[in-house]
DNA sequence: GTCAATGGTTTGTCCGGACAATCGAACTAC
DNA sequence: GTAGTTCGATTGTCCGGACAAACCATTGAC
């Protein structure tokens, strides 16, 4: 064992996000092996020329995604098993170039609306205030995936169809300086409607998925709320998540 | 303003603990009002006789729940908008007695199988082994709601049928013991078959929400695994995610 | 042989201090 | 008036130390 660990004092990162990084490289490829041992803190910190808060800092990054388990008089172990990580406020864009699945995206409308009482609850506006609205359909190797519809502020950034065509709507809000913070989801299911049907290229009364998100920035202003629907036939939600304790 | 901040030196509640849940319930009940300033740290630090490390420790428990944002320079504002909890690892059966809806459940089958591949890939265990299976009904309101199939591995607890119709599995699980942390889910929808339509009241054909769960314990164990299959018109999935920053 | 007491190990909590990085506003120069 | 600069305020990072609490294994008593 003996794991090559070692900061660099020099660097502008904090000492213990490097740490913490080469740790999380040491689990994913499985130089730390699922239950062993870490080596008790203080020891640790010594060798590595650092505090031990430092040390603890690293180690709690970890333990706080999931990656790690401390135990009282024990010591802080591995975590064995396929956690990998928790849901990702990611977008279906993302998903699916991770997938290898490559994803295009056709505007089907790209316009400024009046909000109806659900989208102005939803983003907190005024009803009928004016709202940025895109409509997007989402394929995969040519197939049609889901039917994105998605209500904005007005203000925030501006969307032209090229870009939406090209990427996804969370990246296009990132590189606006928009910090995604958090977000409320429903997912539910229900039979495709004839006009549903035809978008997707399933019959009437086939069984889509559905999901609703309203998305907050770090200061609790909502930036984004869609409604959006995925062929149950061809897609799924998968995540992870941790127990807070 | 002024918020009443007050810790107990002689409990044995952590001091950051004591700080961070009042000002949680500050928050909750509306006397920290959405996009206040907290004060500057060092100045609350003395106000209350801790030490600035305390004190961020308790605020830094309130960010990572998503009700703070910290920025440098200018203070710690209390994030306004519906924010709630993060998805919790809960049960069916918890969710449904929070919402107010008499819960009830019919245990339909309870003995040991033999694993499938399926499920023993999921849990872990060799295929053919015996694992213990549990076949439920959970209704609200005298309606079926959801068709509950979960496997789990033998040893762990035993399960009467008479304690299953009385609350939950994962209460069952942590009364046993077991920590639960963290899980890894799939969610999505299908046609019912007929017999499925038939357990749930729906029609053949109806849309069904489905999940598929492992529930790991806090040594990385797989402790759980379910198949679980939801009456769309009756229920959704409705969480909050954190960006993980 | 079984059960309780003991002790060592490790993490949990808490303290006090120091300096750096960043933000916003006031100020100054042009 | 506008743009750039300086400066105070506040959080971010890091240190070194101290004691408490929980866990495990060993020892001891019955």
């Amino acid at each position: 064992m003996s794991l090559q660990l070692s900061v660099d004092r020099s660097s502008p990162v904090p000492l213990y996000f490097q740490l913490s990084q080469q740790l999380e490289a040491a689990i994913e490829h499985g130089t730390l092996t699922p239950g062993s041992l870490l080596g008790n803190e203080i020891e640790l910190a010594g060798r590595l020329g650092l505090s031990r808060p430092t040390v603890r800092q690293a180690i709690q990054s970890l333990v706080d995604k999931g990656l790690l388990v401390r135990r009282r008089g024990v010591g802080t172990q591995v975590v064995h098993s396929q956690v990998k990580r928790p849901l990702e406020l990611s977008s279906l864009y993302d998903d699916l170039e991770a997938a290898g699945q490559r994803p295009a995206t056709q505007v089907l409308a790209n316009a400024f609306v009046p909000a109806s009482a659900e989208v102005a609850a939803s983003l907190g506006v005024g009803e009928g205030s004016e709202v940025h609205r895109v409509e997007r359909l989402r394929l995969a190797h040519g197939e049609p995936m889901a039917y994105l519809c998605n209500f904005l502020p007005t203000g925030l950034l501006d969307l032209q169809s090229g870009q939406l065509e090209a990427t996804g709507l969370y990246r296009l809000m990132r590189a606006a300086g928009i910090t995604l913070h958090s977000a409320r989801q429903t997912i539910g299911a229900r039979a495709a409607t004839a006009i549903e049907g035809e978008r997707l290229g399933e019959p009437e009364g086939a069984p889509l998925l559905t999901m609703q998100r309203t998305t907050f920035d770090d200061t609790g202003r909502a930036v984004e709320y869609g409604t959006h629907t995925y062929r149950a036939s061809r897609y799924s939600f998968e995540f992870q998540l941790l127990v807070r304790s």
